[in-house]
DNA sequence: AGTAAACTTAACCACATGGTTAAGTGTTCC
DNA sequence: GGAACACTTAACCATGTGGTTAAGTTTACT
């Protein structure tokens, strides 16, 4: 019942939907209430309140309720631990180390 | 049918799962067969398969049948586009910057 | 008090996801 | 040829996701 897949897939998958993340993105610049964050998106205010829903599991966003309006922030920290997970493997990615992780990969890497 | 959401959405989706980052943790210290992956886990190989397309989806493995064997090696290069997204905001949850974060954000950000 | 704004909840829907078992298909080995 | 291996596909299932509309609820305004 309470969703509890660990936080990093929740973090990662809060982040798999573009809408998402153009909410994220729209509240890197600023708080927002949930009217702002429908208005332009031709989107109804129960899909954000979805969405926010599902920010808010992973920790990437607060937002508390002043009156009638729901002002949300943006939290970021979980933005830490995705990207310090993707960093283990920068080594393997990253352009300049690409010739090596390849050659490592083949010569020593290679577990039956 | 194509499943035509952005690349990005795909990788972030298949980094969502924590089987299938198992799988990317295998594969980033060498290439493994389909029954590699299943090994250890509890798993049936028809649930690795479905992994698999997943990540293949999103461009993070790829994979060839070499006789009856199907070889799998992981490509990391969409986890660069990934990290370069969260880099974006950076600023937003680096620990050095988190109070000017906060300061612009109270100060100029505040969009309504 | 009464209306309007700004959510919020409920009910519903189509489709995707993650898993299963059972039954193929193609290779390799004896 | 025939058995064993390593997938692979098909069929099915429970749950989750992303969206909708319609009907509350709370707060603000006049």
């Amino acid at each position: 019942m309470v969703k509890c897949s660990d936080h990093l897939s929740q973090t990662f998958a809060a982040l798999a939907d573009p809408g998402r993340r153009q909410i994220v993105t729209r509240l890197a610049r600023g708080s927002a209430s949930v009217s702002d964050l429908a208005a332009g998106r031709g989107v109804s205010l129960p899909a954000i309140m979805k969405h926010l829903a599902a920010l808010e599991r992973a920790g990437l966003v607060r937002s508390e309720k002043a009156g009638r309006v729901r002002r949300c922030r943006l939290t970021a920290r979980p933005m830490r631990d995705a990207s310090a997970w993707l960093d283990k493997y920068r080594a393997l990615w990253d352009a300049r180390l690409d010739r090596l992780a390849e050659h490592l990969r083949q010569t020593k890497g290679d577990a039956r």
